[in-house]
Parts: C-alpha cells; sequence; structure tokens
DNA sequence: CCCATTTTCTCTACATCATAGAAAAAGTTT
DNA sequence: AAACTTTTTCTATGATGTAGAGAAAATGGG
C-alpha cells in the first residue's frame, strides 16, 4: 500500500477539523489559511474525490436550509479507514524527522 | 512558489543524514529503512534530478577509489535553499496538525 | 412564474510527479 | 578483453496537481 500525498493529508485533517462544516469551500478556506498559499477550486475537489474512492472519506449531500442562498453543499466525513491512513502518515513522518542527527536538525532552525 | 512533495522532503531529508556518503543507492537504502516501503530506482533518482535542477542539492562526482569495484558514486549535498525549504515544508505540516482540536486527535492514536 | 443573484460544485485540459525496471556506464578482477 | 560488480541513465506509463470556465441548485424580486 502506497501512502497519501501531501495534499490528501492536509484535506484528510481539515475535514476531521470542520466535521459537520466539512463542504468543499470551507474545506478551501482552511487549507488556505493553514497553509497560507492559494488553492484553486480543481484543486481542492479533484483530490477529494479521489479520497472519496479510495475509501478514506464518505460525502453526502447538506439540505438546502431555507436561510442560505445557492447550491446546496456536498458534506466530508472521514472513514475509520481514512484515520488509519493519517496515523500512518503520521507514523512515516515522524519516523523520517527522527532519523536525523541533533546536529543536522540545528541548522534547520529558523535563522 | 509551491511546496515540495512528500518525497522530496524525504530525499531532502535523508541526504542530510547521509552527509558525506549520499548517492543514489545508499539514499534509497536510507529510505526503504525509514518508510518501511519498497522504492525502485527510478523512484529515487528521477525525483533527486528534479531536487538538483530546482536548486534544492547540488551534486558531484565521487573519485573511483581503487578500494571499490563498480561505477564511481554521484554524491548528493544540500543546499541553502534546500534547508529553507525543509523548514518551510516542516512548518506547513506542523500547522496542518496542530490545527486539529484534541478531540479529534486523540482518535488518531493506534487503536 | 421567469429571471437575476448567490453559492457551490462539475468538468476537463494540461503540467508535474511517481513508479518501474531494462539497459548503459564505468569501474575491477581474472 | 571478457566477465563481473556497482551505480546510474533513460523512458514509458499512470497518478496527482493546478487552473478556471461554466453548470447546477437554491433564493428573492419583478
Amino acid at each position: 500500500m502506497t501512502l497519501i500525498t501531501r495534499t490528501e493529508e492536509m484535506l484528510l485533517l481539515v475535514v476531521c477539523k470542520l466535521q459537520a462544516n466539512a463542504f468543499g469551500l470551507s474545506i478551501r478556506e482552511e487549507v488556505e489559511a493553514i497553509t497560507g498559499k492559494r488553492y484553486s477550486v480543481g484543486g481542492i475537489y479533484v483530490p477529494l474525490d479521489r479520497l472519496v474512492r479510495k475509501g478514506f472519506l464518505t460525502t453526502e449531500d447538506g439540505k438546502p436550509t431555507p436561510e442560505r442562498m445557492g447550491r446546496p453543499r456536498r458534506l466530508y466525513k472521514i472513514t475509520t479507514e481514512g484515520l488509519a491512513m493519517l496515523r500512518e502518515a503520521r507514523r512515516v513522518h515522524e519516523a523520517m524527522w527522527a532519523a536525523l542527527p541533533e546536529l543536522v536538525v540545528q541548522q534547520l532552525r529558523p535563522a
């Protein structure tokens, strides 16, 4: 089994964080807030769909409340497999940095 | 400016770690040891080359010492820009996990 | 009821990255 | 020089990322 990408990891985490409020555009905003980088619409929906296909997310149409205008939202939720994959991604990331000798880590401190 | 990929981050870190002994196959071994996953030869050299092109690594031919058989090694070294990019990747990764409420982090603990 | 407005999503083309392994290169040994 | 060892180069194929135009689905106003 292959590891998820950085973008996918980010999306899974943000879906976790937003809980019942996780839909395309709110996810995008949150990702931009966290990374400080701009994301196109497609840059969010395309990998979200992929995560659904892989079974790491499920999706469901939100009710069109009379309070809001506009198209109803598509809500995302993480699955058990998604949580497991997040754990695995974190394990690898930690192992990768833990492998570095202290000497080198010090070079990495912001100047 | 866009973030490096997970593979690229891994390669930069491993080059740091191996110091004067960073060449294709030793890097590959180390990456496999850290991740516990298999990598093809191309899965290492292709992204290594990209990192050189981007200015995050430099490369230099190792001397063909009379001690070893086989083709001389191509040694890699990280640049200042490479170090800066590693710092940036770590910043984003930490921000991404830090954004999670404690409640959700607990779900992520191994069962 | 039809049209404008709002919000969100779908689609698709193109660029970049990952994966895989065969083949070439550059040494050493016999 | 032929065989062998080690390492790298090459290249095809598939997966992922990026970007934005435009469709869809709701509300509100004439």
